[in-house]
DNA sequence: GCGAGGTGCTTTATACTTCAACCATCACCT
DNA sequence: AGGTGATGGTTGAAGTATAAAGCACCTCGC
């Protein structure tokens, strides 16, 4: 869409119209990598957890009764060996429990340890200060403005793509895949 | 989402508010990992670079006179041996050089090679169609709001936060500072 | 039964990221 | 000069992230 025609004066706003989506993105970015620098470095200062890790244990706060690895995948939109690594650490510090699925012996089910919901739930508190604090910026209603807008733009997003956990038609690997290592010139 | 109690008493209504700005940051968080992957996996397959390295070639791409190590920390917004790492590897690809400053040993000064410059050239014109279309769920007036809701934000972070490029006062670790190995309990 | 293909998880290789320590150089001050 | 402290850059350890390959288990069809 929007491919610049050297026209008429309209032409400036067609422009400005497709840099304006790089600006967006560009202030989203930069707003993005602060608040995120916020959380990690207290949410590490105060209770020596990385945020991927805070994350994890809030899905599985969230469900109570266990998730399988793929569906913590799902969830955080991360891939599948992530999270294995990220539960290998949580279940090292004693905070959640793997165990096998009672039916599929594939899968395995992942839930907080008692320590891991006490531990949890102090951290919550904590950061859901800070986010509150970090989104004072806005007012109310301009939070709420921005909670329709991104809304708006999470289905859109969905839509355009073949939807996040989806395989690429047929499973596996089908058809030989390209690869692209570094050494490609 | 929105457990909603039906009571309109004002403390459901201060709650809510509370939990609003939550609900924000995960929306946000969201699209911007959609986002992000969508732009990282496209640049990857097709241009064989990755979303930090492209991120670091359009910022000398905007300086043609070169940017040290620590200019391109600070507006990259990333710690400076990340910096390291990333020239390190366009630099072995042949896309950036290195070069001592004139006047300053210590520095380091960084800019594009010729190659550096025609490969960044192509792949901004496609980056930049996939954020228009990415951001194509927004109209026009969205985007505007969008891009006006994120100034405000930027701008409270920015005098919350005491710069993102300042030193703790009184430069390096002047004080014994406390650690928080993973094994502490 | 049993084999083919799909699914769930882990592993490996590579790259990004932070934090904190380290080194070299510079600036300033006496 | 010479020393002190700040600054620019790199390094190393730990953790996060993807892509791709591999393995175990399940399902379905015969």
């Amino acid at each position: 869409m929007t491919s610049v025609r050297r026209v008429a004066d309209l032409e400036s706003r067609v422009v400005d119209n497709d840099h304006e989506a790089l600006r967006v993105w560009l202030r989203w970015l930069s707003c993005s990598q602060r608040i995120q620098q916020a959380l990690r470095s207290r949410l590490l200062r105060q209770f020596h957890v990385t945020l991927p890790q805070f994350d994890l244990m809030a899905q599985l706060e969230r469900h109570p009764g266990g998730l399988t690895m793929r569906e913590l995948s799902h969830l955080l939109m991360v891939t599948g060996g992530n999270v294995t690594g990220v539960t290998d650490r949580l279940e090292a510090e004693r905070l959640v429990a793997r165990r096998p699925h009672p039916t599929d012996g594939r899968r395995t089910s992942v839930r907080l340890t008692d320590a891991g919901v006490r531990a949890f739930r102090k951290m919550a508190a904590g950061h859901e200060q800070w986010v509150i604090e970090l989104f004072d910026g806005w007012s109310t209603r301009q939070r709420r403005e921005a909670h329709v807008l991104l809304g708006a733009l999470e289905q859109h997003l969905t839509a355009m793509a073949p939807a996040a956990g989806r395989r690429s038609r047929g499973g596996r690997a089908t058809v030989a895949r390209p690869r692209y290592p570094r050494e490609v010139r």
